[in-house]
DNA sequence: TATGAATGAGAATTCATTCAT
DNA sequence: TATGAATGAATTCTCATTCAT
């Protein structure tokens, strides 16, 4: 144990990290909320409460700072992700649980659907690097593959599907209509935000999906 | 004849008309590649072969040009919205060319996709114009609407759909998988953009649609 | 003839001319006084009485200033070098006229020493340009060589002299002087920089090359 | 024997000025390759493979430090002057010793060219600390003053020859052809760097030293 | 209608330097 | 003695926009 006095390495680091990471969630914002281009390092100081200096000190430069705002999110989705557990409950549901917790996931987490627009408008460009392209893969497509093995071996579920095709249906149905509900609400003129409306989309979400992979 | 010192008015006016045309073009090309807060004027000026100043002569400002953009790319899906006729068609082939119609005007139109990304980053803000909120509405949802009450009617459908969620549906399965292709393939350590992929993805979009819509 | 009211493309042109040569001088005098590194874009901009953004319209960058100043420099004393007529004088006053000229053009141009200096800290990388490569050439060595064979052939001069040697010497000895006075005149406790220093300088240089060149 | 944990005094001190001459060394060649103004002291600490830090607490700051270096580099030329013993030979060989150590000296140590011309630059204000003024004085003009007047005195050499000039003179032979060889490389479009250009050149200035200096 | 010149405000990035331990 | 973290003040460069013709 160490005296008050000298405090460790650690604690050092511990910093550090603080620090980094208090960057880090602030440029997940102003990110998320203005686009890479849009962005100022000026606001992500301000918001993080630190001196700008330190953001080039830890990350080099704006692109430097996108990217390591990018591995984060997917970190961290990945990380709920994997809090799933499905394998014990019948296919039907695990399903519907797989859809909830999509819709849920971005729900909660716009910021997670802007990045990934700005990820994809500037080419993918970002997690080219692919030293940490294997984060990216989601363990949901795993579930996927083994609810529709299941469901179609117990009879319920129908044959032939692909769960890479599923699971992008089942994401961009939620992400079209989350990310796009600005648009979206002024081409239909009615509000897609009231907690009615994200029930009645959630409600037809489950059924799109279960209606077509259910046997008759 | 028009003597080369004096053109017509009309001649002037159809000069301005084409660079007003040429400005829209490049605009469009450039918030598409860069988004809002990465697209320079400067750059959009040469993509046009026009003077900057021009640009301001005819658009005020970049928001505003923005905005035109925007409008012009409605304008422009609209109008190909309205040359499908799927009123003669069955129901089921009438869905299924629906969906189509959406995956291959977004295959052939990428800016469109990026430009949608764009404007509701900022919140749809660039579309509060009421003017010009007319043009927003698709005729996709009313044809989609008959379409389902005409599947219906024959008893092939099942009732109860709401047209405005399954729209929301066929286009977010196609948006999400070609917005975010980058970032897919790169997850899914496949390339989502060949021809046979293309062709896999339509495929399993209208077996989704279908198998929810249709009865048994 | 134009009116006054439209004034021809000349004009403008002129304008812009004169915006760069304005630049360009006072470039010429911030790198002169503190080097590539030490010099600020901001007093350049100062110094001209222009806006600092026309300095990047214009040339860019601070590299690419610094090249068009060292390339005006270099214009500059190979435009007066051009102007010294030796033909018609007996070889002995020619040289003596060379070994003058030298000097002065250095003491009155003292930012060509300084801006030599930097161009070669920098390692000749602002010169690689092969274009302006040729305006380099100082027809000094032309008329140095001419003098040397005339004295050689009327008999007063030694032979086998090389005239870039002898050039780089005579440049030397002055550019030595009176590039580095401050620590010179630190090191001999002498102040070289008076009219009598100057004198004796200049008298002692040409003692030297005459003194070497002259046969016996 | 010391216990690792308390080293002696002494032991902490050698550390400390191999620090410090680390720190002198790894300064001199930032100085020297990219001037005051461009060098970075980040860069320092990074050569020198010690804390930023230090530099501060032995050298104060940025300009201090170029001091320390310039006081080192004259230091360091000085020592070597001194071992020159050129009493013994007769006049023309030792003043032919003495140019050749001149060019030598400024052949194997580029750095100190740059840092003289980075030290006039700013005006000589480095080495304006009269306290190390002394070591500033080279011995040559001694030397050379000596050697002239036995010259004089056999009656080989040319009488009212001012050593001080004739340094200056030997001195900026060799330092103008070193020191901007990159920039007369380009124009006389021929490498000056190479041993067989620098044998001549050596032999060029003995020449013109000797044919000054001699009599007859 | 069209254009080259010019600008002020701002944005990313850099740098010497200091803090805290 | 030594170091990683942190900072404020520049500094280079950019950008949308306007002037003048």
């Amino acid at each position: 144990m160490t005296s008050a006095s000298t405090p460790l390495v650690e604690e050092r680091l511990r910093d550090a990290d603080r620090s980094q990471n208090t960057i880090l969630t602030a440029a997940r914002d102003e990110f998320s909320e203005h686009g890479l281009g849009g962005a100022r390092m000026d606001r992500i100081a301000e918001r993080a409460g630190l001196n700008k200096r330190l953001i080039y000190y830890y990350f080099e430069d704006k692109e430097k700072l996108f990217q390591a705002v990018l591995e984060q999110v997917y970190r961290d989705i990945r990380e709920e992700e994997r809090k799933l557990n499905l394998l014990h409950l019948k296919p039907e549901t695990a399903l519907r649980r797989l859809v909830e917790f999509t819709w849920n996931y971005y729900l909660e987490h716009p910021e997670f659907l802007t990045l990934l627009n700005s990820a994809n408008l500037h080419r993918g460009r970002h997690l080219a690097d692919s030293q940490k392209a294997r984060q990216l893969n989601s363990p949901l497509i795993e579930m996927l593959a083994g609810i529709l093995e299941r469901g179609r071996a117990e009879g319920t579920f129908r044959g032939g599907v692909d769960p890479v095709q599923l699971y992008i249906s089942i994401a961009g149905m939620s992400y079209f209509y989350l990310g796009n509900n600005h648009t979206l609400s002024a081409i239909f003129g009615r509000d897609l935000m009231t907690p009615k409306a994200h029930n009645e989309r959630l409600s037809h979400m489950c059924d799109v999906i279960l209606g077509y992979v259910l046997r008759n």
